[in-house]
RNA sequence: CGGGGUGUAGCGCAGUCUGGUAGCGCACCUGCUUCGGGAGCAGGGGGUCGUAGGUUCAAAUCCUGCCACCCCGACCA
C-alpha cells in the first residue's frame, strides 16, 4: 500500500504542489528550451476545449478570425513610446537568416552565417498591435469600413527571466482581438463588453468567479488608456490577472497615422481596443479548484468528462463480455448524447490503479461497472469532487449524468466564490491592512487616493499591489479618505499579492 | 550580474570525505498468478557518472578550467 502520489500537500509547499499536479496529470513538461513549456495532448485537450467556447462567443458578437505574422520589423516596436518602454526589455529578436556549419569532427558545429545578417531585425511578436495598426493603416479609409473587430489565436513570446508553466512562459498561446471604431464612446462599450464576454466564459467554463474592475495606471498596458481586467482569486488567497480588455485611445491609430473620412468629409483618426486571455487560464484552473489527489476539472473544460471502469474476473469468463457489452453500450449512449466518455478497459491495471490515475488527470466523473451493476442495472459512481459513491440507474443515465455534472460545475463556482469572499476584506487603515495582509493574506478592498509612487511604496513593503478599482464598489470611496495616505479617497482599490 | 547549491539509467537518489572495474527505488520489457481503491513472484533491457584537461598503475571519487540547471536578490501577463 505505499503511496505514490508524488504529489506535495498544498499545506507544505503550494508552488511546489501546483508544479507537481502539472506533473502528475500530465498537461505539460518542460522543454529544453528554458521558460518554454510542451503542452502535452492532456493540457492542450484543455485549451482545445476553452478556444472552441469562447471562439463562438467572440463570433457571436459579431468578430472574425484572421491571422498576423510572428516577424514584426524591429522599428514598429518603437512608433508608440509607452508600448516600446513595457515590451522592449523581453524581446526575441531575429537578426539572421541562415546557418552555415563550421569545424570537423568532435567541434562541428553551426553558427550564423554572418553573410546572411539581416537589414533590419526582426522581433517576434510579444502581442501584434504593431503589425495589426501597421495593417488597419492601409484599410481603413472611410466611415463606411468601420468598426473593424478581427481577432486571432496565436503564440507570442516574451522573454520572461523567472517562468512558471502556464502562468509565466516565454511562449504562450493566446487570443488577441483588435477593434477600431470611429467614436470613443463606441470603442469604450466595445472593451466592456468584452469583459463581460471574458467573465461569464469564466464562470462558464472554468467555474471561477472573476472580480471585474479597472487597472490603476501603473498596472495598466503599455499603450492603453485604460485597461479593464479580471482577477481571480487562487486557494493561496494570491490573485491572478486572468485576462485584460484596453481601450487604447487613439494612440495607435495616431502611431501608425490610421485616419478615416467621415460622412461630413473630415480626417478623424479611429478609436481602438485590444483583448485578450492565454493558456495562463488553464493556471487559473489548477490553483484555484484541485487539490492534494491532483487535478480538478469543471466539466465544460475536461478533456474526458466520464472515465467508465469495466470491472470483472478473469477466471470466470462469462463475467468479462458481459460487464464489456454493458459498459460499451452506457459509454455509446452517452457520447450519442454529446458527453466526452473514455472507457479504461487496459487488463494489465486493477481497478484501483485506474481509480487513482483518472482522478490524478482531474476527470469528474467515475463509473464502475462490474458484475453486480449489470445485475442492477445501474452504474456506480464517484465525483472527482468527494463525497460517497452513488448508484445511477442505466434507463434514463444521459440525463442523470447532465444533471450530476451541471451540479458539479455550480458546487465548484459556489465553492471558489465562498472562499474569495471570505478572503476578501475591507479595511480602513494601512496598520490594519499591513497585520491582516501578514497574518491572513487575501484582498483588501480599501478607500484611496490614486498616487503611484504611493502605490510603489506598499508594493515594496507589503508585496501586494492594486489589482483593480472594481466595478460596483466605488460608490464606497465617497466622503472616505485614503487608508495610506488620508487624503480624500478618489477610488475603492483592491490590494492582494498577486502571480 | 551578486550570494548559495546541484550535475551518476526516463524520473528520484546513494556512492565522492577515505581512488580499485556502476548501485538502489520507481518506470519499462517477458511469463505466470491476480483484478469492486495504487498486486505478487520470477526473469530481463537500459548509464562513455555535465564537459575539457591534469595527477595516478588505476578517477564518478583528487586538482584546474568551462558549461548547464536550481534557490535567494534585481526585471515581469
Amino acid at each position: 500500500m505505499a503511496t505514490q502520489s508524488g504529489i506535495t500537500p498544498r499545506s507544505e509547499d503550494y508552488s511546489q504542489w501546483y508544479l507537481d499536479v502539472i506533473r502528475e496529470a500530465t498537461l505539460a513538461d518542460y522543454s529544453p528550451v528554458k521558460g518554454s513549456m510542451v503542452l502535452r495532448p492532456h493540457g492542450f485537450a484543455i485549451w482545445d476545449n476553452l478556444k472552441t467556447d469562447l471562439d463562438r462567443r467572440l463570433k457571436e458578437t459579431g468578430h472574425v478570425n484572421a491571422y498576423f505574422p510572428l516577424f514584426i520589423p524591429m522599428s514598429f516596436l518603437s512608433k508608440e513610446a509607452q508600448h516600446v518602454e513595457g515590451f522592449a526589455k523581453e524581446c526575441a529578436v531575429v537578426t539572421h537568416h541562415r546557418l552555415r556549419a563550421v569545424g570537423e569532427g568532435d567541434s562541428a558545429r553551426v553558427e550564423p552565417d554572418p553573410e546572411a545578417e539581416l537589414a533590419e531585425p526582426l522581433i517576434v511578436r510579444p502581442t501584434s498591435e504593431t503589425m495589426i495598426w501597421h495593417m488597419y493603416g492601409k484599410w481603413i479609409d472611410s466611415y463606411r469600413d468601420l468598426p473593424v473587430l478581427i481577432n486571432q489565436w496565436a503564440n507570442v513570446v516574451r522573454w520572461e527571466l523567472k517562468t512558471r508553466p502556464f502562468l509565466r512562459t516565454a511562449e504562450f498561446l493566446w487570443q488577441e482581438g483588435h477593434t477600431a471604431h470611429a467614436t470613443r464612446h463606441e470603442a469604450v462599450a466595445e472593451a466592456e463588453q468584452m469583459l463581460e464576454v471574458y467573465r461569464s466564459f469564466a464562470e462558464d467554463m472554468l467555474a471561477l468567479p472573476m472580480i471585474t474592475g479597472v487597472k490603476s495606471e501603473n498596472e495598466r498596458f503599455a499603450g492603453a488608456e485604460e485597461t479593464y481586467t479580471i482577477e481571480a482569486m487562487m486557494q493561496n488567497t494570491w490573485a491572478l490577472q486572468s485576462g485584460t480588455s484596453h481601450f487604447l485611445g487613439q494612440n495607435f491609430a495616431k502611431a501608425f497615422d490610421v485616419t478615416y473620412q467621415t460622412e461630413e468629409g473630415h480626417h478623424e483618426h479611429v478609436w481602438a481596443t485590444s483583448w485578450g486571455v492565454s493558456t495562463r487560464l488553464i493556471g487559473a484552473l489548477i490553483m484555484a479548484h484541485s487539490d492534494d489527489t491532483g487535478l480538478v476539472l469543471p466539466p465544460p473544460v475536461a478533456p474526458i468528462q466520464v472515465v467508465v471502469i469495466p470491472i470483472w474476473r478473469k477466471k470466470d469468463g462469462s463475467d468479462k463480455q458481459v460487464v464489456v457489452d454493458y459498459a460499451q453500450d452506457i459509454v455509446d449512449r452517452l457520447r450519442a448524447a454529446g458527453f466526452r466518455v473514455h472507457i479504461d478497459a487496459r487488463e494489465k491495471l486493477k481497478p484501483g490503479a485506474k481509480y487513482y490515475e483518472w482522478e490524478r488527470k482531474g476527470v469528474p466523473l467515475r463509473m464502475e461497472i462490474g458484475p453486480r451493476d449489470v445485475e442492477k442495472g445501474a452504474a456506480f459512481c464517484k465525483l472527482r469532487t468527494g463525497g460517497d459513491k452513488f448508484n445511477l440507474d442505466v434507463r434514463d443515465i444521459e440525463e442523470s449524468v447532465a444533471q450530476v455534472l451541471k451540479n458539479m460545475h455550480e458546487t465548484l463556482l459556489e465553492n471558489a466564490r465562498t472562499f474569495r469572499d471570505e478572503n476578501t476584506h475591507e479595511v480602513d487603515s494601512y496598520d490594519a491592512f499591513k497585520t491582516s495582509l501578514a497574518d491572513k493574506g487575501g484582498f483588501y478592498l480599501v478607500p484611496w487616493n490614486a498616487d503611484n509612487d504611493a502605490e510603489d511604496a506598499i508594493k515594496e513593503e507589503t508585496k501586494a499591489t492594486i489589482r483593480c478599482y472594481p466595478f460596483g464598489e466605488q460608490h464606497k470611496a465617497e466622503g472616505r479618505s485614503c487608508f495610506y495616505s488620508g487624503k480624500p479617497a478618489t477610488h475603492m482599490a483592491l490590494f492582494a499579492r498577486a502571480y
